[in-house]
DNA sequence: TATTGTATTTTTGTATGGCAAAAAACAAGG
DNA sequence: CCTTGTTTTTTGCCATACAAAAATACAATA
């Protein structure tokens, strides 16, 4: 005879399919890249539970997926934090990356079918259209639909992993890319030339202007947590 | 006025330092890439927990660890079990550490110190007696060593951290780089010939050394699972 | 008042036990 | 042998507990 549940728990979500845990993760993951947390913020669990309705120990799951993501730190006795991205371990990302999007960009030009390709183009005229009509929201859907493209026609899961881990961490720095006019006429430029590398095939091409992008992000970056933090 | 707590765990270690989490997943960690937990093989947590003597608690937070580095697959409602590294997925993390190790040989080319570099020679040297007389043990220690110090002298830690995981992925595979005398001749050959282009700071040919020998590398790590899943 | 030392409160790390719901194992009937 | 129904396992999540570390508040002394 089943005891009476009751409920355990109210504000419980229609158990949509991802398990509870993930949303958890994902919803925490959101609170940070957003600056809802801010970077060095102490995460105390209880605080956390009561505020999302969870236990400590789905919580703490959670908290597991997120340190392995490198977006929140961990120190013995003292709790969770979030990651405070420095120059030095900014500088790090970005030459990862730079590495693992220059090979994504090289696995597209040569295995991309022809459907992927195009799909690739019209999330450029997509953004492009973003452009004119500026907000933030379209812009990152956008940028994110670009990379799932890319990333699904490089065909390289692990690479692809590693680069979306990358991007969040990196979201953390909300640098403002762009609002000037002539800034994103030349980022569309860019993107097209890309677009026509991949589609010639020419993967030292398409690597090329991958690198120069990534660097210029870098640079972008840099300067925006140099700003941030006046160490001089 | 505290209660007594009578020890409510008997083989509890002498608590070294790092946390009783952090031993499971190492435990698991070392179980699994000496093969002592087969490729696809299901992970009880009940059983685990019984065979480690900690809770469910720590146990599955351990498990966490080891999926966010992809050393064991979570299929809902179903549970842990062992990865199993497809054809597809051993491609993608070669092509994907060829990318990284070029990086980091690049990078400590530019960076690393010449007490560094010395390091990295005098390590290779090690490597050379070990094949006089050889050892799998002494041979899994000194390439470590190796690998160590490179990633150190690279002085990048976000590269370091993903090779790391990469290494230990792969490690599953458990690929017989040559017992062949002539076949670890070359290898030293080859491992001199990139310490003398990492000291003259040529970070292209380091590049280029590097990617050759991830090469070679991948293709015997394939012909490894080709040979021991005949998929005709 | 400043400082140092002690007591109190928080917070982490880990353990236990519990239960619903999914999955797997098993048994019975076609 | 296949299908269907029933039992057992196992997962996913929750609540609670408590020692040990850390943070905080507080008191006493210089």
């Amino acid at each position: 005879m089943p005891t009476t549940p009751i409920a355990q728990h109210m504000n419980l979500r229609v158990k949509t399919l991802p398990g509870l845990r993930e949303q958890v993760a994902e919803r925490l993951r959101m609170a940070i890249v957003t600056g809802h947390f801010k970077p060095g913020e102490r995460l105390i669990e209880r605080e956390l539970c009561d505020r999302m309705g969870v236990s400590r120990t789905s919580l703490r799951e959670a908290l597991r997926e997120l340190q392995a993501d490198g977006l929140i730190t961990l120190k013995p006795n003292k709790g969770m934090s979030v990651s405070v991205l420095t120059v030095e371990t900014t500088r790090s990302i970005y030459e990862v990356r730079r590495m693992l999007e220059g090979l994504a960009a090289r696995l597209f030009a040569k295995r991309a079918t022809p459907e992927q390709m195009q799909a690739l183009r019209e999330s450029v005229d997509e953004l492009a259209e973003v452009y004119r009509n500026f907000s933030p929201e379209a812009f990152i859907r956008v940028k994110g639909q670009f990379y799932d493209i890319l990333l699904l026609g490089a065909g390289n899961e692990v690479a692809a992993d590693m680069l979306r881990r990358i991007h969040t961490r990196v979201s953390q720095l909300r640098v403002v890319s762009l609002s000037s006019e002539e800034r994103a006429q030349r980022s569309i430029k860019e993107l097209r030339a890309f677009c026509d590398a991949l589609e010639a095939r020419d993967e030292d091409l398409a690597w090329e202007l991958c690198l120069d992008h990534v660097e210029k992000a870098a640079t972008a970056a840099l300067s925006s947590i140099a700003e941030s933090q006046p160490q001089d």
